[in-house]
DNA sequence: ACCTCCTCCTTTGTATGCAATCCTGGCGCC
DNA sequence: GGCGCCAGGATTGCATACAAAGGAGGAGGT
């Protein structure tokens, strides 16, 4: 019989820290649809909380812009528009630019090797045509690259409007010369992150957003109709 | 005998708002210290609210950074440390490099002559000495040419990150020589954001948020002593 | 004297209760 | 027939009650 399984330090998160992490990636993977109306009481039910800290989880993703708040009608998952989608990816794009410049000049060389061996999964993925695989990796490669900046208010800000845009990214799918395009910048990003090449590295995470914008707007737009 | 007074659209804010704001503004004027407890008693007998919208207003001020939870021991003020300071102030150079470039597309001359209005009364502020008038312009210049980029997404990322830097604001002095440098800036800033030079007013604008940071670390370090 | 443990008090975390608001649908009136 | 109005029920907003955790202080042991 096992005695103690690994668990790590005994972990007793606040319940409205558990609520607002559910919830989050609820909205986030789309399971709870833009524009749902989020009713307290189903929520305390399939939460197995009660109302107060579901609430407090509410005003935390309202701030986050993941939730929006109707005053005496409850709260509702904040709707998907391509205008918004193009506003946060402006933002990301200067915030990973900086991250960038920042990465290139702080992080160590097994943090790349990190970031590197997320690539590799993630070009697995990619000949495998496996696309919810390669977002995954390719959002853990965007993050670490932010988190390596070393700046710790950067990451959080990025984080933020991140979700944002995923919630977007499980929706819209992808064409493959897009994919194709996107893989081969993404080679070329590691390779100059490698040489620690500051001023080129903004500039190709800049385009590389600019991209990532142009196709999940025109993707969006694509199932408007 | 007055039949009604001008108050605009009856106003009926929720509780949790309006708590959020007050606290909000408490800590960035520095009337709550950073490292201070909040004591819920305390604070509900002064704002005249429950706990329960204020522990919600505590989430929101947590997410924005303002305020630290400690789990099953409450709530401080977010201490301010330069190293935070340093970190913000970078990622709100990028974001204003980003607005400078939008407002410059952007923005209407009805808008950029706001701006010039405010930017009058901040020189007159100067010529008197008055260093909260003049931080009171400087905000709002800056929150204008950030709201004028006309990215809403941009404006609330800012907004946030701002509320960290005012809070330093509050307790560092200024030196004659950069204050007048400052004003220098602003005075050109003004000018090619006039001529709508966009590649221009982004350097600026970033260089201008690199001098404000060396000069707010330079000022907390100063006090440490 | 110092450390430890125990107890009491304070404060926080969560659940629940009560009042106010909003939506629904059905009735009356035009 | 359509419009508006008025309950009734449901839902939210806030306050409070209850349980659990943390911290202070004193008694007892070494």
């Amino acid at each position: 019989m096992e005695l103690a399984q690994e668990t790590g330090p005994i972990l007793r998160r606040p319940l409205h820290e558990e609520a607002t992490d559910r919830l989050r990636d609820l909205i986030v993977q789309g399971r709870l649809a833009p524009g749902a109306r989020l009713n307290e009481r189903l929520l305390t039910a399939q939460l197995g909380v009660s109302r107060t800290p579901l609430r407090e989880a509410f005003k935390v993703l309202a701030t986050e812009g993941l939730v929006e708040l109707l005053p005496n009608r409850g709260a509702i998952v904040s709707p998907i528009d391509a205008e918004r989608l193009r506003e946060t990816l402006a933002v990301m794009g200067v915030l990973e630019g900086l991250a960038g410049e920042l990465a290139c000049r702080n992080a160590t060389e097994a943090q790349l090797n990190e970031i590197r061996a997320l690539h590799y999964e993630m070009l697995a993925c990619h000949a495998r045509g496996d696309l919810a695989g390669y977002f995954k990796f390719n959002q853990a490669i965007h993050l670490k690259l932010v988190k390596y900046s070393g700046n710790a208010t950067l990451y959080n800000a990025y984080r933020q409007l991140n979700g944002t845009i995923r919630r977007a990214r499980y929706m819209a799918n992808l064409s493959q010369e897009r994919w194709d395009e996107a893989v081969r910048e993404h080679e070329e990003i590691l390779a100059v992150l490698g040489a620690r090449d500051v001023k080129r590295i903004k500039v190709l995470l800049t385009d590389h957003l600019t991209h990532k914008l142009a196709s999940v707007v025109g993707e969006l737009k694509a199932e408007d109709r």
